[in-house]
Formats: structure tokens, sequence, C-alpha cells
DNA sequence: CTTAGGG
DNA sequence: CCCTAAG
């Protein structure tokens, strides 16, 4: 048998944020691990985030529960306890249910500039909105704000009628999988079980709705991220809990595909409406963001990293690969989310992301932003995984179904993403190029300014991606979906097909910024993305496009172990922070190093420094011709030399003062 | 947590 | 990059 899901995410403002592997990481880094035997969470997570509190509810019941029971029985017992209350709870501050109330419920939205357009979801939703809206308004009016934040900050939340279902997710718990769309009056899904999802699209604005169907079996439905996402839940636990919740992030724990240890549960990471890409990361300032984005982040400051912390949300990830991976998905609802960049220029770029295509007409809006002329304004509305095939033996039982169909989203997203930068349907390969070099500037290209989620190559073994569809959605531009995205739920916007190229291209950094503080100030140019207030961007979409899936098991186990961080090459400018901070400091104050160059290169820790030396010093002795990877200029490999002489020079000295001491005693 | 090295 | 032993 042969299932077909179509997981289409839409993460408005989903980030992936990097996590500062920061110094003291390593002790964190045990730590979770310790924790978690098998998670891998990357972007991933937040997605599992999500789905987790769609199913669950938003903490965890958990442990207990699903310790003990068995996979099936634990989703049930989980699904019960599921309630609005809950999953509002949760993340009050976020503004996200609220907005699920606006939309059902009043319709209006705060922020006018979110609906500028009515979708014929939206209308379609409205009922269901409004279904929730009764039940559980007292609440989710008490606990949530109204009205989105984000909204507020950009108002680009709209979406088109065009933007659809960001985020489909079927699931069913029984055996059957079925595979639904939104009808919610077919029964068919309902039946029997349990979960199924459907996420649509919906335009909701800014924010994200979270729907409730309480009654049978119900729907829940939620716009996660971005704009609009409808995710009809069907439970077929009928009690009186099934709630749904739209944040942009939520925790799932249980999709944990892996059965073993715990789940990780995530407890909230709420979409962030806005999160800087790169700020410091010691600022740690996302102003805008809710508190979420720290979770998320890890943690601007080392310390906290990966401990969870209770009083935010606290996410859990087991693992620390989760932060290491420098990407982090935010969610954002209404793609209010803004981002900035900066890059060792102190520049800063800011992008907001949202769902896909974006045209929007905050980006007119946006223009303000322009203000400060140099930089150029990005706004991606969200990236979508289009699509996932997967195949498995009708005899394979429903959890080991949804193991598979999370090892599969795991793999494209936990195993590697990368940025791809696309300029007028044409992939931007040279990082090293300034936007403005790029032609990416404010006041030009934006239209044909497109962002894509790319495998990356080397960490995705197990997902199979054609290389030469990388979803890419340009902006604005006008072009149909890729291929891969066949229905139309694909994305609206064009996207263009692009690059596969694996990885050495630029695009390697992610958005989150990998930007080293410290190297180069030229740096700058790494973040490809720009964007002027105008346009939209639309958001690539992941692409791996269909994955197989086929043995679960082992990938499940490999998925347990930890996820390799993906590989960063060190760029030039890098090499050259590094080997000036060694001539001063010399070769075995690797912390002292970090701290002086790297400090702001979250995802370089002083192992990696001292590793990129040892590399260096190999890479400086053999011939040019045996050397690989991005050239390092020789000046440098010869400084590199001669400072390994020096200091192993000074350390023989060192030694020798000490072993006549030794020889005395 | 840091270092240092091997893998 | 990862993992580990050692400090």
């Amino acid at each position: 048998m042969v299932l077909q899901k179509r997981l289409d995410y839409g993460f408005h403002d989903y980030q992936v944020p990097t996590m500062p592997r920061a110094t003291r990481s390593a002790r964190k880094r045990s730590i979770c691990k310790k924790g978690t035997e098998g998670s891998q969470m990357r972007a991933f997570d937040l997605l599992a985030t999500v789905a987790d509190k769609l199913l669950h509810g938003t903490e965890g019941p958990t442990t207990n529960t699903i310790d003990t029971s068995t996979e099936k029985d634990r989703y049930t017992v989980v699904d019960k306890e599921l309630n609005v209350d809950s999953l509002c709870k949760v993340e009050p501050s976020q503004g996200f249910v609220s907005e699920l109330v606006l939309s059902g419920h009043d319709k209006k939205c705060e922020s006018k500039d979110c609906f500028p357009q009515h979708n014929e979801h939206v209308e379609h939703s409205l009922p269901l909105a409004s279904e929730v809206t009764n039940f559980e308004m007292g609440n989710l009016a008490s606990e949530v704000r109204v009205g989105s934040p984000i909204s507020k900050e950009s108002d680009n939340c709209e979406l088109d009628g065009k933007s659809e279902v960001i985020v489909k997710y079927e699931l069913l718990k029984t055996e059957e999988v079925l595979t639904r769309t939104q009808d919610r009056g077919d029964d068919s899904c309902k039946r029997e079980d349990p979960v199924i999802w459907d996420q649509k699209a919906r335009v909701l604005g800014n924010s994200v709705s979270c729907g409730k169907v309480i009654h049978n079996k119900q729907i829940v439905q939620n716009s996660y991220f971005a704009t609009q996402n409808n995710v009809k839940v069907v439970d077929r636990d009928d009690d009186e809990n099934s709630s749904g919740c739209t944040h942009p992030v939520s925790s799932i724990k249980s999709f944990r595909t892996v059965p073993s240890s715990r789940d990780r549960r995530i407890k909230k990471v709420s979409a962030s409406k806005s999160w800087k890409v790169v700020p410091r990361y010691r600022d740690e300032s996302l102003s805008k963001t809710d508190g979420v984005w720290k979770s998320l982040s890890c943690c601007k400051s080392s310390h906290d990293s990966c401990r969870p912390q209770k009083s935010q949300m606290n996410i859990p990830f087991k693992k620390r690969k989760f932060f290491d991976c420098s990407s982090s998905v935010s969610n954002s609802d209404g793609g209010v989310n803004s981002e900035g960049i900066s890059d060792s220029n102190g520049k800063v770029a800011k992008m907001d992301s949202s769902g896909r295509s974006c045209s929007v007409s905050g980006h007119g809006h946006h223009k303000s932003f322009q203000s400060k002329d140099s930089h150029v304004k990005i706004r991606i509305k969200s990236f979508r995984v289009p699509e996932l095939f997967i195949e498995i033996a009708e005899t394979a039982t429903v959890g080991s179904l949804k193991r598979t169909v999370m090892e599969a989203v795991t793999a494209i997203l936990g195993g590697g993403l990368r940025v791809g930068v696309l300029l007028q349907g044409k992939k931007v390969r040279d990082d090293n190029k300034t936007l403005f070099q790029t032609g990416i500037s404010h006041d030009n290209q934006l239209d044909s300014l497109g962002f894509a989620l790319e495998p990356n190559p080397s960490r995705t073994p197990l997902v199979l991606c054609k290389e030469d569809s990388p979803c890419i959605l340009p902006c604005d531009a006008p072009e149909p979906l890729t291929r891969y995205s066949p229905d139309a739920s694909a994305d609206h916007p064009g996207s263009s097909n692009v690059l596969p190229e694996p990885h050495g291209d630029s695009l390697g950094n992610f958005i989150e910024s990998d930007h080293d503080s410290a190297p180069s100030p030229t740096d700058t140019s790494n973040h490809k993305s720009t964007v002027d207030s105008k346009a939209l961007v639309t958001v690539p979409a992941m692409t791996a496009e269909a994955i197989s899936v086929v043995p679960m098991h082992r990938k499940s186990k490999r998925s347990e172990v930890a996820q390799r961080r993906i590989r960063r090459p060190f760029s030039v400018a890098e090499v050259e922070a590094l080997v000036q901070a060694v001539e001063k400091l010399g070769t075995g104050r690797w912390r002292d190093v970090k701290l002086r160059a790297f400090d702001n290169a979250k995802h370089r820790t002083y192992v990696d420094l001292k590793d990129k030396w040892k590399t260096l010093v190999h890479t400086a002795r053999i011939s040019p011709q045996q050397r690989r990877g991005e050239p390092v200029p020789q000046e440098l490999l010869d400084r590199v030399l001669t400072a390994h002489a020096y200091w192993s020079k000074q350390q023989a000295k060192y030694q020798l003062k000490r072993q006549p001491e030794r020889f005395l005693l």
C-alpha cells in the first residue's frame, strides 16, 4: 500500500534558528542527550511541537502515559487529555488563540491589514471557528489577548486567497490512513479514529487561530504559523477535550517517532512573532518576540540553553543537537515576525517570514522599514514542505506509520537544510557577494528574490531528494508552482525550480545566521536574504519532494542517534579571524579564542576552532593540489604555520622549564 | 567545562 | 564533526 501523504507545512515565520552552541553548551548538551534518546529535533521540532499541541495539548501528560502505554494507547490517552484550555493556556501571551477567536468569532482582526482579503477558506472555516469560539470563547478570551502582536508589527500578514494550505497533515490513528482534505462533512474520516489532521491554510491574518471542535470528534482548526491554516483534527474520542490550538509553534510530543524514550515534549514553542535572526547572540533581543523565541533559540546565553526553563516555554529538546542546529524554525503567525540578521558589519536585515508568497499589502508598508537605506528588508512568509511520499506496508501499524511520517519529516527538516537564495529565478551561489553586488537592494530586485530550503545533501541520507527540484518560490514571481506540488494546495506562489545544488554553494548558511560575528567585516553578504519592504518574499518550500521512506526501523534507529551537526565549512574570513586570534593567544586556549574571535558565532565551538586549526595546519603542510574546499589564501596558511611553529616552541619551552622541576622533585 | 587527540 | 579521556 502506498500512501501518499502530503505534508505541507507552512511555517509562517518558521525559522530554524541556530542555536547557539555556546561554549558552555557542552554540558547542556550532554544533559540533553541523556534526556532524549533518540530525538533529534531541529526545525522539525517545531513541527513536532505544533503537532503535539494539536494532538495532545500542551504539555505533556506524558510521561507516564507514554511510557507505559502502547503507542496506540498513548495517543488515545493523550487525545483525551487535550483540551482547549490547556492549549490556550500554554501560550496565552501569544495571542494565537485569540486570533483564532477573532477570526472565527469576530472576524475582525486587529490589524486590518491582516485580512485584506477574504478567503474562501476563511469563510469556510468561519463556521468552525465560531463553534470553537462558542465553546471556549470565554476561556480563550480570558487567556489570550486579542490581537496578535505580530500583526501590529508587520502588516503583511495577509495572505491572499491564494495562499492556501500551508500545513496539511493527516494521520489516522487507526489502521487506516485516510487522506482527506478538509471537508468536515465527511465522516468517513472521523469514524474511526482518532487522529486525523487536516490542516489547511487559511487566512487568518497574522494570527493563528485555534479552534476546537468539541463534539464529535472534532476538528481543530489550527492555523499555525502564519496565516491561515486550518487544521482539522478529528478525534474520535469524544471527549470534551479535543482542542486545537494554533500556535505558530507549539509542541508536539507525541509525534516523536521514536518509540522509545520519552518523548520530548515541547512545552511551548510559540510562534514568535518576530525574531531576529542574528541578533547578537548576547543581545537576545528579540524584542518582538515572545518568549517563544528564546525557547526556540536555545538560549541566547549559553547558560540557558538546553535546559528547559520552567517559567517560559520550555522546549525540552532532548538533544542538544537541536540546538546546535543553527536553524530553528519559528513560525510566525502572520508572518509578522521580523527577523534581523546582523552581519559582521552590524547591519541588520530584517526579515519577516511569513507564509509563502507574500505579496502582501504589507509590503508597501514595509517600505517604511527601508528607512535605513542600506538595509534590505526581507520578509519570508513561510517555508513549506510540499510533499512527502511514503510507502509503507499495509500490515504496518498506525504507530509505525506515524513514526515513518515523523521520520520522513524529521529527515527533511531536521536533517539539515540550507537556504538558497534565488534572484530572478537564479540561484545566487556566491555567498561572498554583498547583497548590493548581487542586486538585492531595497530598491530593486526585491520582487524577484526568493528563498528556498534545500535539503542538505550531506545530511539527508534517508531522504531521496531529487536534485533538481528544490522548491523555490520566488516571491512575487508569478510562476507556477513547482512541479512538486502539483496540487493546488501547493503553493500558490510560483516556484521556480532551481537548483539543486548541493552543497557547496552559498547558501549554506542558515538564515539564522551564522554570521560569525567576528571574522570578517565583509561578511555581510552571507545572508543573502534581503528584501525590501515592498516585496514579500515567498518562501520556498522544502524540497524534499518526495521522500520515500522505506524501512522504518533503520531509520528510526538512525534517527535516534544524535544527529550530526551540519557541516559548515569555515569561510576565509573565519579562518582569518581564527588565525589572528591564535597568533595572539596561542594554541591551547581555545576557549579564549572562541570568546575573542567567535563569540558571536554560536555554531563554532572551541572544539570546532581547535579542530579547524588542526586541519589548517595540515592544510598548510600539504600541497595546494591536495587541498580541497574553499581555498584558503596562502598568506593565511603561512601565518598558520608560523603561529603554529611559534606556539609549539613556546609550549616546548614551557615543558622544558617544567622538566627540570620535576626532576628536582 | 576545557583540552587534547584520535576517529 | 564527533567522541572521549583527562584535567
